[in-house]
RNA sequence: GGGAGAUUAGCUCAGUGGUAGAGCGCUUCGUUCACAUCGAAGAUGUCAGGGGUUCAAAUCCCUUAUCUCCCACCA
């Protein structure tokens, strides 16, 4: 059956995937040859819940290219598919699409039964993106699919592998290394989500804001000179005062303020350090003290400090061992729980006056004053401030205003409030303003793994290309900070860790012996006196599958059971361990219920979901497991992944692989920009700039939408992308394709396929097998150093700008001539290269036209990458076919400047041809004849009248067209040529009269400027004496 | 505030010391049997501005301007 006149794309996709996969074309070693190097690419795991975006087609494109660049070069490759669960953004799909059924919420279900529902939710969109992947022509290892969460408890079938176990070992060994800690600090917290988050998962973003300015009264009605001064100390205001102003963007937080802090060299305040002041609408003392980190020129240079929700102030409290209040719940409102406030404040007072305090009461006492208790945040602010502002202590100014009843103008005192731009937080997922928050969270202690990670690039064992990700890796790592690893979800990896209460059995029991405590009774008893060790009060357990079930129903009863857990009756960190182990053991043997009641619990949160994703490279090779794929493909060749995840996850799988195995997780890095549209513009939905890479397949093909993202794929830029490119390349498949029909009419492939290059006689068959040769190297070498745009562009200049422009069109009066045969071959050849070539980029239409074009041995993912070189490069031919090509150009251009009809042949003469150019042309005489529409060629000793001339190389032309052509238009052409070759003719004779240039110059450079002169002068000679015979006509 | 990058044809971008390039768009012509998802020809640039190094600068250095991104605690 013919060829069709395109190619098929959305009929052909399908039909070609399905070969491949039925054929276990990319299962990993598919193709390998024995003893080949092993390559081998991790993919970044996309979001289980998620679907293929335009950047995933970008990052897999270009995986993908490298990696059916190397299965054909014969190498042991295993590209690594796999998604990841995605904590936040998994469980927030998961809630919507419940929301959206109206079915229970995530705290009315259950722990559990959540859980399912997401495995569940899991199953279901997985298909999405494999199968999306799979469009796309990715040729993954399908059949090795990996998931960050497979094995986890819950799993349902077919979830089964142990990248769960890899997780909690490492978090295991981590912990017992001392790696990783758990301690009350201040981090992000997310208040839609309920969650902390990282830094990283924080975006800082300028927003409108205000500032206001309050008094805080010193304590006994004290008084001070407030004096300012200029910079030579000429006093330029003074007051007295009984007050200090402080500024504040954040109102609501001055209730939890632990004191007022200046800088030790601010005389202004110099008098009043030490001493106390009122706070507003709080009734308790705070002190004044000196800090480094209020700046003197800011504001008033005083600054309120709240430990509890500033990560600064939080600083400042460490130093002063300032008490630190939470004020808010985890939903971002002022707080409701604990004592009333008057309790509250008379324990506040005592801790102010000295009395010993705990961490603990961070969390019991509640310093919110009754009035704004339960207010959400930012109501509470305006609360606040019209409180402070009614008790007379805003900071005020006289304004103007008009008194509409009266028409008169008068002054009235405003409070002060500044608008001001500040940088706010938000959560990089729920968009709300991100709180500060002091709570109990799990940290990777990041300072004492970052060096190996940081020592691996600088050596060389990791390269990160473009360098200048590499600057930017370093400054980050360099600065590394604790890395929160705790995430209040539930979907994720539950931390391995079990809090225990040590406790003589009998103290749990009723006289009975029944089981009659409640959580409440357990605190209050435990409660009482007895040493309290925070650091000692978890439990680490190495093997924590059997504890989970057993304590399930246990821990499921518990409400908060991390807040039950404060205590722990021990002395030290050894006991608890020991009583722990004991208890477990205990309850382990006697399995009787009314015994013991809560004997341990596990931490309820889960781990940040870069954790288990910072494992990639090892996990989804079956570490711990000792496996085959493990050695083979361990570390792996290259990682391909988006700048904007360099520290999320390639630097914390550099960290985590050095510290886990003691090895780099990949040899190289390549990082690329984020996909953006024809403008530039980040795309968004509310831009409504999305391109949907589907559609553009749908539209184009997978291999345009493929070869458009490696030509856009240069080093270092943005990547802005254009559907009429993407349309460019679809053509340029078309191009291919119909060249490759054209060769079936012409009995190409009947039986003339070769498997090595054919050795032709005519010059053009020699010339296009040396094209080749170069496009061979070409993509090689670009391939090599991660330029797929080189690639690509060798590519496109070969198949369209020499073989179809060129070749295909000298090959037409070959197929009658004696050279026929052999061009049959070479067609056959040139054309099997180009698809070959082109396949890693294009693979779906090179992989139909080769298996249309003939008996093939193997498919042609499988076929062997070409490995010729310059041996197959005929400068001798190369030679002649420029001077062939350079004609026929001249000629062209001539013709269509002097509108002679396209159709019509004309007659040439040749003034002048010196051997090589008799040679060159007797060699190609048909084939010129043929593209610059020539009938003869004869002899002559001069141009006759009306005559355009026609220079070349060692010959000079004529075609005669008296009364056809327009002289003055030939004049002018003629004129135009000279003076472009003036210019050029005048630079380099500049050059070459310079001294110091052939003095400084290299040799070649001079001899290639004299050799170029030569010629521009020759030619110029040529259309000189042209221009002047055509003056003699007028 | 710190860091990185960009500025080349109308648009999107290559080009990193040796005669300014590609694709798209634009103009003219074209139904010759591979292809109109095509062919032939053509026009278009103070390589952001200024200074310097060099025989030679889009390319290296300095500087200014504009833009982008990343990081950062100014209450």
């Amino acid at each position: 059956m013919p060829m069709e006149k395109t190619f098929n794309a959305a009929e052909a996709e399908a039909r070609i995937s399905a070969l491949w996969d039925a054929s276990g074309a990319f299962v990993a070693g598919a193709n390998a040859r024995p003893g080949a190097p092993a390559f081998s690419i991790m993919i970044p795991p996309p979001n289980v819940t998620g679907s293929l975006h335009i950047g995933h087609a970008f990052n897999n494109t270009l995986q993908d290219i490298l990696v059916r660049w190397h299965r054909m070069q014969g190498h042991d490759t295993l590209w690594q598919v796999g998604t990841d669960h995605a904590g936040i953004a998994t469980q927030m799909v998961t809630e919507r699409e419940m929301a959206r059924e109206g079915n229970q919420t995530r705290r009315e279900m259950g722990r559990d039964a959540f859980t399912a529902r997401v495995w569940q939710q899991k199953r279901a969109s997985r298909c999405t993106i494999i199968s999306q992947l799979k469009r796309l022509g990715a040729s993954c290892d399908w059949s090795r699919e990996a998931f960050t969460m497979s094995g986890a408890p819950g799993a349902p079938a077919g979830e089964e592998g142990n990248f769960h176990d890899a997780v909690i070992k490492v978090f295991v060994d981590l912990y017992n290394k001392g790696l990783i800690y758990r301690g009350k600090r201040l981090v992000n917290w997310d208040p839609h989500f309920e969650t902390a988050i990282s830094d990283l998962e924080v975006e800082n973003i300028e927003v409108p804001g205000h500032m206001w300015h309050f008094k805080y009264r010193l304590a006994g009605g004290e008084t001070y000179d407030y004096v300012e001064r200029d910079a030579d100390g000429a006093v330029t205001f003074r007051e007295t005062r009984d007050y200090i102003s402080i500024a504040t963007t954040r109102p609501e937080t001055m209730l939890g303020d632990g004191a007022v802090a200046v800088h030790p060299t601010d005389d202004r305040y110099a008098p009043i350090v030490g001493k106390f002041v009122h706070l507003p609408l709080c009734d308790r003392l705070i002190p004044i003290i000196t800090d480094d980190y209020p700046d003197p020129a800011f504001g008033s240079g005083a600054v309120k400090i709240t430990g509890a929700h500033d990560f600064n102030d939080y600083a400042v409290a460490k130093r002063a061992n300032l008490p630190c209040y939470r004020l808010m719940d985890m939903r971002g409102a002022m707080r409701a729980d604990g004592a009333p406030y008057a309790e509250a404040v008379q324990r506040a007072r005592e801790i102010a006056a000295g009395s010993p305090t705990t961490g603990a009461e961070v969390d019991s006492l509640n310093l919110v004053p009754e009035k704004y208790r339960g207010l959400d945040r930012f109501e509470a602010r305006k609360q606040v401030v019209a409180d402070i502002t009614a008790a007379g202590l805003a900071v005020t100014t006289l304004v103007k205003s008009l008194d509409e009843d009266t028409g008169s103008e008068h002054l009235t005192l405003e409070p002060v409030v500044e608008a001001k731009k500040i940088m706010q937080p938000f959560g990089d997922r729920s968009k709300v303003v991100i709180e500060p928050m002091l709570t109990d969270q799990w940290f990777v202690d990041t300072a004492q793994i970052v060096e190996p990670a940081l020592e691996a690039v600088r050596s060389g064992r990791t390269k990160i290309i473009p360098p200048s990700g590499e600057k930017t890796y370093y400054h980050w790592l360099e600065n590394i900070e604790p890395w929160c690893i705790s995430r209040q979800l539930w979907w994720g990896h539950q931390i391995p860790v079990w809090y225990g209460l040590a406790f003589d059995a009998a103290d749990f029991t009723d006289d009975e012996g029944d089981n009659a405590l409640d959580e409440v009774e357990l605190l209050r008893i435990l409660g009482d006196g007895g040493h309290i060790d925070r650091e000692a009060n978890h439990y680490c357990a190495a093997d924590p599958s059997a504890v989970t079930d057993r304590f399930r129903d246990n821990l499921a009863a518990l409400p908060h059971p991390l807040s039950a857990a404060r205590i722990i009756q021990v002395d030290d960190r050894q006991a608890a361990v020991e009583a722990l182990a004991a208890s477990l053991a205990d309850y382990a043997v006697t399995q009787d219920p009314t015994r013991l009641t809560y004997p341990v619990w596990r931490d309820p949160d889960v781990l940040d979901t870069w954790f288990s994703s910072g494992l990639w490279p090892i996990g989804t090779l079956g570490w711990p497991e000792p496996t085959a794929e493990l050695a083979k493909y361990f570390p792996t060749s290259v990682l391909v992944t988006g700048a904007d995840i360099l520290f999320f996850w390639v630097a914390r799988m550099m960290m985590m692989q050095l510290t886990v195995v003691n090895e780099v997780p990949f040899h190289t890095v390549y990082l690329h920009g984020l996909v953006r549209d024809a403008k530039g513009k980040k795309m968004s939905k509310s831009l409504g700039n999305v391109v949907d890479p589907l559609e553009v397949i749908d539209e184009y093909g997978a291999d345009a939408l493929r070869f458009g993202n490696a030509a856009m794929a240069s080093l270092g830029g943005t990547l802005k992308l254009d559907t009429a490119r993407i349309a460019g390349y679809r053509n340029f498949g078309t191009k291919l394709w119909n060249a490759a029909r054209f060769a079936e009419m012409n009995g190409v492939w009947d039986g003339h396929v070769t498997g090595s290059a054919p050795t032709p006689t005519a010059t053009v068959n020699k010339w296009i097998i040396g094209e080749a040769a170069k496009t061979r190297a070409e993509i090689d070498a670009a391939l090599a150093d991660f330029r797929f745009d080189q690639a690509a562009s060798a590519l496109y200049g070969f198949i369209w700008g020499k073989v179809c422009d060129w070749y295909v069109e000298f090959a037409k009066p070959l197929f009658d001539g004696p050279d026929a045969t052999e061009t049959r071959q070479t067609m056959a050849w040139v054309l099997d290269q180009c698809m070959i070539l082109l396949h890693p980029f294009s693979p779906f239409l090179t992989e139909e036209l080769w298996q249309t074009t003939g008996a093939r041995a193997k498919l042609l993912c499988h076929t062997d990458w070409p490995t010729y070189g310059a041996n197959l490069i005929d400068a001798a031919a190369d030679a002649e076919l420029t001077w062939v090509t350079t004609l026929i150009d001249e000629i062209r251009s001539a013709r269509a400047q002097m509108h002679v009809p396209v159709a019509l042949k004309l007659d040439m003469l040749a003034l002048t041809m010196d051997a090589a150019a008799r040679s060159a042309w007797d060699n190609n005489e048909s084939l010129i004849k043929r593209l610059a529409r020539i009938d003869t060629l004869t002899h002559a000793d001069q141009a006759p009248k009306g005559a355009i001339t026609i220079p070349a190389a060692g010959a000079s032309f004529a075609l005669p067209l008296a009364g056809i052509i327009d002289i003055a238009a030939e004049q002018a052409r003629l004129q135009k040529t000279l003076d472009k070759l003036a210019k050029e003719i005048g630079g380099l004779k500049g050059r070459l009269n310079n001294p110091n240039f052939a003095a400084s110059a290299p040799e070649d450079v001079v001899d290639e400027a004299k050799v170029n002169l030569d010629a521009r002068e020759d030619e110029a000679a040529k259309l000189s004496a042209a221009l002047q015979r055509l003056k003699e006509l007028t």
